[in-house]
DNA sequence: CTGTTAGCGCATTCAT
DNA sequence: ATGAATGCGCTAACAG
């Protein structure tokens, strides 16, 4: 039992243990077990057994062109929503033998920019993105080198990408049917700053088209929060309650974030759920049920998304060359007692 | 401007398109610079940014034997603990250039063992693991090849390595004494499966030590659950607050999971907080200050676990050859209005 | 069935 | 200051 004590273990140690050569072994690496006499490979076998070998994965990349690795960029790992897509994308993952590598870019597109290029290097195989909206010529970069990107959540709209979403803009029809149909008649929007990130596009343009019909006066309430500024929330929710006070108010929280700071800010001025004001808001959790008399909260497929996704980067790995597709998936109300 | 069209920019074509060796090339991918001459350093840095040439990690990792990888292994990605310590894991690791692999175990050994022996292969330069207590052979074969190891949040006995975690011990006798302080006579332990799970034990152990003494009877009171079997859960509330039902009851929850699970119970069998029973328990979160009358919790320094675990890792691969060190990190009680 | 050879992209002697 | 040659660990022809 001749092990060696230091250094890594290479197919070649394997092959001198088990007096064949490295390319037996390799073969034997590979599957191609019917290929090699019976013999050596109880030899083989019990050689990489013995010497605890692990073929080298940059060792086979390099030569094969195959990382067996997978990029997963997102905007913020906090957000539940990153979590659960994760959870769906290494379920693929992990059925066939890729690894994922993490990064978050905190909505920053120079932390984007170095991510995607970090990735680029280590030569990812797929790429699952959701994206600043930025660094478009990076993107255009892996397409050329063939690896597959798949937006996941927020569109880019001049790029030919494969893309998972949510059915932003039924869902949002849907929730402020609801509210009104609860004989709401000043409903605001709360939101993270839109820039151009897709969802937040998308459902802010329904509410301004909804509102306006069913608004008092056809006012159109929204307001762009900065969630680290605790005080431009707090002018914006009292602004939004002193103005008509004699109006059945409600609040869409446009994501899951700014639904917890607005809850929280609620709570300290005193604001009831839903005496003074309804609430509904995207992105469920399970403490949303605890909170309050219980928010109604709008469930997005996350995981379902991050599967799809990792679906596509696979079909498009096998060969796939169709047109980029688009794939919506479905999200739902879930109604508490908020409204 | 012959840019290839296809496949992957190798230092081959830098050099040609710069009309130098593959050798100075590399000389200039790796910063030395003032030994070559300023003219070729002017092409070269024009030939890269022409063709856009991104060195290869799988190469040079092959060659130098670094691969600038680290795998992150958690128990539960889903768990907040676990995504606050990668963002502190993420920081230094940007700070180094290192990517981060992440799986998730699910609190499977075979799936850590899995993801263990898929990292081991893909030759990352550290680990950081918070282990399920299994596969310790794998464990060795890593020290064996030099690459660091730390353990976080959960230790593991027997094996000789850097962790580092939370001062569990301490902690939860702070928690025991405000709440016998507030006079309770009654106070339960509900805690998921035990196992080998060091924090998890130690904090029972810490309650068994103070319930003997403080609650009536000595009595301890300690709950084991799985947290998908809401009956079992039920059942256990139940039988708690049943038994001698004129002492004043408090409920201590061992970590996140397992008191979101109870507060939900609790709700739904109408349970107040905390005119029926006190609770308080690990794991903050920022909604906990939103249920009911706010929740007392233990918030965990996760992110700097995660900073400092991958500091020592780093430290370790720079040669750091020191005794395995255990870190003990300092959590704090939020006091809110559940006892 | 099996060994020999070449080469993946790069860093590093060793000459020059 | 720079190029040629070598080899990292592996796979894939190509012979035999």
């Amino acid at each position: 039992m001749k092990k060696k004590t230091t250094g890594h273990i290479t197919i070649k140690d394997v092959a001198e243990f088990a007096g064949v050569s490295k390319s037996t072994v390799s073969r034997y690496i590979n599957g191609k077990i019917d290929a090699i006499s019976p013999e050596k490979v109880k030899n083989i076998k019990k050689a990489i057994a013995e010497l605890n070998y692990r073929p080298s994965k940059m060792a086979q990349g390099l030569k094969i062109k195959k990382s067996k690795l997978i990029g997963f960029v997102v905007a913020d790992i906090t957000n539940p929503f990153s979590v659960a897509a994760f959870r769906g994308v290494e379920e693929v993952c992990d059925q066939y033998g890729y690894s994922i590598m993490v990064c978050n870019t905190d909505n920053s597109p120079e932390k984007e920019r170095e991510m995607l290029l970090k990735l680029e290097a280590h030569s990812v195989e797929g790429l699952i993105l959701n994206a600043t909206g930025e660094n478009k010529d990076i993107l255009y970069s892996f397409a050329e080198q063939q690896v597959p990107t798949v937006l996941i959540d927020r569109k880019l709209p001049d790029l030919k990408l494969d893309t998972v979403t949510t059915d932003n803009r039924r869902i949002t029809e849907e929730i402020l049917q609801q509210i009104y149909s609860k004989g709401y008649t000043d409903v605001a929007l709360f939101t993270e700053p839109i820039a151009s990130i897709s969802p937040r596009a998308e459902r802010a343009a329904v509410y301004q088209e909804i509102a306006a019909v069913r608004n008092v006066n056809g006012l159109r309430r929204m307001y762009e929060i900065d969630v680290k500024d605790k005080e431009q929330l707090e002018k914006a929710l009292r602004s939004f309650m002193n103005e008509m006070p004699e109006q059945k108010k409600a609040i869409l929280a446009l994501n899951g974030l700014i639904m917890l700071k607005i809850i929280s800010c609620m709570e300290e001025i005193g604001l009831r759920i839903p005496e003074d004001t309804g609430i509904a808001g995207f992105d469920d959790t399970e403490w949303y049920k605890l909170i309050g008399p219980g928010i109604t909260t709008i469930a997005q497929p996350s995981h379902d998304m991050g599967k799809t996704a990792m679906e596509r980067v696979l079909k498009r790995i096998e060969g796939d060359e169709g047109a980029p597709q688009t794939i919506e998936l479905e999200a739902k109300v879930i109604m508490r007692k908020s409204l």
